[in-house]
DNA sequence: GCGAAACTAACGAACGTTCGACCGGTGGTC
DNA sequence: GACCACCGGTCGAACGTTCGTTAGTTTCGC
């Protein structure tokens, strides 16, 4: 697991959008951050906003084949989405850089790179769709119970987005009992689904 | 309700923020957007980030103001509650353009404004301990059902704060419909509090 | 005529980006 | 084995623009 300079300056990047913000950020600032001069990056990437978009998308597209393996149908709609939103909550954390960045700065991409921008946003609403389909799915199955599934959906992506705010990893709570709590809280809770974690 | 000068500068500054980023927008389109020039704006605001701050406190003042009068103990936690929920949300759409300032560009203040950031982030946290003290109050009353008071709090703020990324005024449902729903699943199903909505 | 508020003009700094040169390997040719 | 052409990566320097901010002046209502 070679890391290229191109990676390199995609972390080094990420970290700096993520404390800062993008335009709070000059490409001599991130070129500092990886120990070469400014001009060097457009080796590398040929415009600051085409970073930026790589940031998102390939964390996005990181986070999305993660997740197609949580969609197995074996199991039951509630094991399933435990699963699904746990992993979500562990991958936002390893990934807390991009995903802050990528879901603070769409609007950037949505002036500069529209094209881009709608590419990331096609992703997102795959992906929420998905969610939604499970719940809809867990509550004809009778694993649910849960009267507006639409918002329901809305509701725990909220809650499990919001994880990056506050949790910091030198807390004596340990992001694994967070993403499990979280979980419950959306599965058992929110949806009322039936026992079994 | 005159609306002064200062005020127009306020709301116009936020839309403007709240759309592109504090750093995207210079003093000049600030101006334009009110009909002046860009210097004109330093004799109602020392400099930009004072424009910033005052956007972020006088909406978190206005909102920890209206949200006191829900915290009377006259009726059960879980009224109580739902109510201050429902007030939390209607208030982030009323003021979303300022709200929306106040969460994303926090990481100005801190750099830029440390002590107006502090400030801030007291206030951020004495409300959120308020609603704390008002889980675990109700978990000891017998009225909620709660494992781990602090992070279902955290959950459910989350959940509340995340409504203003996806809500749009033009939907056919409703602001207040979706607050309705919200505290109620914030109150009975997070909280498992005992019905009485 | 006085003060608040808006104006014009300009400042220095920082920004994203471009350009041309250089440096160190790598592989092909004699 | 010696030479050389090549090329990805880096560098220093500069470009035009925009930024936040300042200074001095003008306009206008009371």
């Amino acid at each position: 697991m070679t890391a290229t300079r191109r990676d390199e300056i995609l972390r080094a990047a990420a970290e700096l959008f993520a404390d800062r913000g993008f335009h709070a950020v000059g490409m001599r600032a991130i070129a500092d951050a990886v120990g070469i001069r400014g001009s060097s990056l457009y080796h590398h990437f040929p415009s600051k906003i085409e970073l930026l978009h790589a940031i998102a998308l390939e964390s996005t597209r990181r986070f999305i084949e993660l997740q197609l393996a949580d969609l197995s149908p074996d199991p039951s709609y509630t094991d399933r989405l435990h699963a699904l939103i746990r992993d979500h909550i562990l991958y936002f954390h390893e990934y807390r850089f991009e995903e802050a960045v990528g879901l603070r700065e769409l609007q950037e991409l949505r002036h500069q790179a529209p094209e881009q921008y709608g590419e990331l946003q096609a992703i997102r609403r795959s992906y929420q769709s998905a969610v939604e389909a499970m719940v809809i799915g867990g509550c004809e199955a009778g694993e649910f119970d849960c009267d507006e599934p639409h918002l329901a959906t809305l509701a725990l992506l909220g809650m499990i987005n919001s994880v990056n705010d506050w949790f910091r990893p030198d807390r004596s709570a340990t992001i694994e009992h967070v993403a499990d709590t979280f979980a419950s809280f959306a599965v058992h809770r929110v949806l009322g689904g039936r026992a079994s974690h």
